[in-house]
DNA sequence: TACTAAGCGAGACGGTACGTCTCGTCTTCTC
DNA sequence: GAGAAGACGAGACGTACCGTCTCGCTTAGTA
């Protein structure tokens, strides 16, 4: 979502604690974090009462006591405060760990994604950005990099061990399992609304393991 | 889509033909099917032209020779105009036919669902009013029966005869694979655009089909 | 003003009451003159609270209960709207009586003109039109001819007369009379802050006036 | 103009080129001429290239290289700066002689005045400080005094002299001689924009001649 | 043959948010 | 401490559409 360099907290500036030495002199007054922070939060008050078609840039800055202006220097649209925001917030991080088996490991790792997608706070931002990445291409590719491939990776190292393994069944190749994997927790949370409930993860390892 | 009883072409108006007999009575003029056939005909070419976050009601009556009122009359919202274009132009039904096996009832549903899932002009769309359907509440209704569910009701007749048949993996229901099949559908489309080829379908094929 | 044909009061609307026969078709709905006169009426209250500075098209739209739109579409700027305001509500004509001798003529012209050059709401709307007329070309030919020449021609008339019997000084022509009676009287509006008063009168009457 | 006790060229700085010495200690780096003419050229630049309508601080720190706080150290406004860079770059004083006659005196007068009223780079930037000083009442007050009043004092001299001689109309007071004079060039840079020429000038001094 | 009730193209209306612009202030770093 | 750089809160700009509302007309029944 960084879209400017300097988007991150204080200590990701790239070049380093080095100075400004070189030829980009760095000077002017520097980013204000507190309004970057007042930002975030007001956003997230604000999409959780009045939804995120109700969210507006206009909207943001009165709630955040920041002028429009420094919300479209730092951010292209709401959309991308909302993905800041939300990553800002909750903790999207999904461990990976090596539980010994394939079953074991794609249980510890459905367990996170569905604890995550049962909170209506998470899945509505979520909806909503996976919705304005149909509408805007270059929000697509942010989209697709700070999220979707992130938690795609995250799956990958399961399933490429379980292929190691020989735990997938041959004819499945770990790009396939991934699609299905994300491909039914977003369509359960896109096109019916049905909950990500524990029936579900034993029914997708049963999919995607390799029958004794 | 048809919200408004008139909605549809004529001849699908309600009160049959026996004429306006009965308490209601039916004066004044009909509805223009020239008007109808105008606006989704420039919707259709607008939505392929400027896209449908481009899209407006202003637009579709401009270019159509339509009034504004004309089209809010009968249609709720550029989504409903479009998704009504689409079924109009894009022939969406994938007829179901009984191969004798769920593998071959699986792949002529497959092919007939990819052959329309790799046209651009209907994914485009399709990622439009999945992406309205997350914003619109209403909407969203209307795109589920509509369309969603007439689709998964078509699946749900092969996947139940397979389950009659004894051909799917005992631990996955019916709806559990359907919403693998038209989940990977959708991730691909939505998410990481990849194409919906051959050997995806016989990966699914594999991964919903009880091993002999 | 008038930018728009449409502009005036009902009634001035081209075409006549012959309907709408001819080519140019007159269909939609007409200007709404209560809107109109809405927001002549908050142009001229707020610019008495907060002057031509503070002024904006955003505060007329709030205070007359208008869309800005509707103003944009009728004046091209604050200053058009203030000088229909100014049309509307002050008297600007200055009738011309023939009162026997130049002298006579030029004494209730100046009367009249000084009676409203003494108006602190009418010259403070003044001075600003006439400012923004050194700042946009556009506004400054609209201003010439719906206030400055017409003002001019009525001096004009009193001038030729005055002329035709030869109460003007032979190295006098009509257009610096002009130019020096209006001279003055901007030029204390705009630059001294001087009054207009009784004796100026009479001793432009003095410097204009054939010696006997 | 000079706002700001600082404000002139270097030389003109209260305290005088003893240096820091005596009670209050000046202490700091000394403000850069350097900065001040690249400001000034700057904004004759600009305002021949986009007119006063279109000359902003902003861009006037751009151009010149400078910092925009720089500017408004030193000068309330955009009006101000541009008074200034006019004062530096037209020589706007008319030195007034005795020639004689009032009328020779006043044909020197107006032959000077004329002079810069026909260059159009000098009456473009007038019409703008005289349309700001409507706006604007604490410029007002300084345009008054470093241009409008200084003029009308020269004029005074020559008046006055005249009065002294008989030279004036008995009912005509130099004050609305004076009057008359620049109400007629700054009606006509203003109002109706025709030229200030010679015979204006014989026209002028016939109207504010005594009669033989 | 009227009368009456929609539907129609046109377009003005009150709203609202957009993204941009400039203001005048403030912080940061350099000279 | 002046100066260049530039981020900041503020707020108006003019535009784009929204969905609603007249308008004057056409088009069908109903009488």
């Amino acid at each position: 979502v960084n879209v400017n360099p300097a988007s991150g907290p204080p200590g990701t500036s790239p070049g380093g604690p080095g100075g400004p030495a070189g030829g980009s002199a760095r000077a002017g007054r520097k980013r204000s974090e507190q309004s970057r922070q007042a930002i975030l939060a007001a956003t997230i008050a604000l999409v959780g009462e009045v939804g995120y078609a109700g969210l507006t840039i206009e909207g943001i800055a009165a709630r955040s006591g920041a002028g429009k202006q420094t919300i479209y220097r730092w951010w292209p649209g709401k959309a991308d405060v909302l993905l800041d925001a939300l990553a800002e917030k909750a903790d999207l991080h999904v461990p990976v760990s090596d539980e010994g088996s394939f079953a074991a490991d794609l249980r510890t790792f459905l367990g996170g994604t569905f604890r995550l997608g049962r909170d209506p706070r998470v899945t509505d931002v979520l909806r909503a950005l996976m919705a304005h990445a149909q509408l805007d291409t270059d929000f697509r590719d942010r989209f697709r990099a700070s999220f979707l491939y992130r938690r795609r990776d995250a799956l990958a190292t399961v399933l490429h061990r379980a292929q190691a393994r020989g735990e997938l069944p041959a004819s499945l190749s770990p790009g396939t399992a991934a699609d299905i994997v994300f491909g039914v927790v977003w369509y359960r949370i896109l096109a019916t609304g049905e909950p990500l409930d524990e029936p579900l993860i034993e029914e997708l390892i049963g999919a995607l393991t390799r029958p004794a």
